[in-house]
DNA sequence: CGTACGATTGAGGTCAATCAATCACAGTGG
DNA sequence: CCACTGTGATTGATTGACCTCAATCGTACG
């Protein structure tokens, strides 16, 4: 179940200013001399399988990992109920910012399909972050970021019809992939309706509903998980628009 | 109920280790000399009255800030919708953490009874986390544990009932005010049941209607703003049970 | 004492969860 | 090559929870 190393260990160092991510990664801005000491850190990229574990809940701590390719999901189990699914990671993201400070891991990460991350050892990001302010202001950024982030969630999941919760992940999905380099009109759900459902507190059913409704009328094509956005202001002004609250 | 100033404005410094918050405060954990060049920082406290803005939304930001007394709300604007409270800020909560980053401020920010706040002006925070190992540590740990915080907000928002989202959140204010040194079981709710309302997803109607309920079946005493917890393992058992997703 | 605001209480309607059946698809083994 | 099986997705019918509208009540404050 441990995650494999995968490439031929050996060839190297992992080089993050040949990594197509390099723009949009946490060392965004840091100088060469700077960014070779980062790059020395990175364990070597893992790679995971479909429905691999990542990291489990309640492990202890160690690393961050930036996603370097694939998607997975965070799931956050509670006391006496179901799985929640809390997040979604693309290419670039940094899993594990809302555990930083904890002993032990505060939610599972699984990969939703094959996927490449990058490890960075805690500790040797921390003294790596004293000597470099740029790494330092990154880090808050990102989770400072993240604190937005979970804040506009918390805000679609309250008081919010299901088809503006939908609206709203789908336009958020779209400038995920933009942002990366992605087509945002035409992409692929890499996650299940049911782990949709779980993540804007619907029921897989309603998710189902929600999408063919959307299809009817016209504002995306969805067959499986292949999904066109066809008219993007509906959406928008669903999402934002009057309704909800 | 509420800690007095230590000092009218004017008098002078802030003096941290004088501070009743002290140990639950940002500078925990600053050896003596690092205390006093975080004392060097704070700005004279500000005092608050009820309803006062201390940032508003779009407002250039600039600083972090420490509650020491009373307490505020933080509300968000989107587009086309009624405000939303998504925090509210006890004493020696960090006002401003998902603003860090930004240059505009991600929410207003008001009191919601007389209060007095610590403004710590960003910049001179983060000079001074470069020398101070176990402030930058605090920090991340703050950032951090609001994501956490934020994250199990957000299961509570989905798929929950009014029910169990009101017994959570009336379990965390008490967890809160017992880690302050006040009664876990016995204090004022500063927020209206709209605010309420609006940060648990609830009309405000509801909120008024499941307190009534609880306090029929015996699990909490209300009058008016005053609440008494009188079953908190039935609470508690109501919040984490079997219900939900 | 009157006003205003917040809180409570009631009645009715809507949205989405639930239960349940069916369908589509991929992988497996005969 | 095709039935078999399991998982995920769709669709329908019913039920319940919560929002809305609306009236009333209580308290603070002028």
């Amino acid at each position: 179940m441990k995650p494999q190393p995968a490439e031929r260990p050996g060839a190297g160092v992992t080089r993050c200013e040949r990594c197509t991510l390099h723009a949009r990664c946490l060392p965004l801005g840091l100088e060469f001399d700077a960014l070779q000491s980062f790059d020395a850190i990175i364990r070597l990229p893992q790679s995971l399988k479909r429905s691999q574990a990542l990291v489990r809940q309640g492990e202890p701590f160690t690393s961050l990992y930036v996603v370097r390719s694939g998607s997975l999901k965070q799931t956050v189990a509670s006391a006496g109920q179901r799985d929640q699914v809390t997040h979604f990671y693309l290419p670039g993201e940094v899993v594990g910012l809302d555990t930083i400070g904890e002993a032990y891991c505060h939610g599972s990460v699984v990969a939703l399909e094959s996927a490449f991350v990058c490890e960075l050892p805690f500790t040797r990001l921390e003294d790596l972050a004293e000597r470099l302010p740029e790494l330092r202001g990154q880090l808050y950024r990102c989770l400072s970021r993240e604190l937005r982030r979970d804040q506009r969630m918390m805000c679609w999941l309250s008081g919010r019809t299901a088809d503006q919760r939908m609206a709203s992940f789908l336009l958020g999905l779209s400038e995920r992939f933009r942002t990366r380099g992605f087509s945002p009109l035409c992409f692929h759900l890499s996650m299940s309706r049911s782990d949709i459902g779980s993540y804007l507190g619907l029921a897989l059913e309603t998710v189902s509903r929600v999408l063919g409704r959307f299809q009817e009328q016209g504002m995306i094509g969805v067959a499986g998980r292949e999904l066109t956005i066809k008219d993007f202001d509906a959406l928008h002004s669903l999402a934002e628009g009057a309704g909800g609250a």
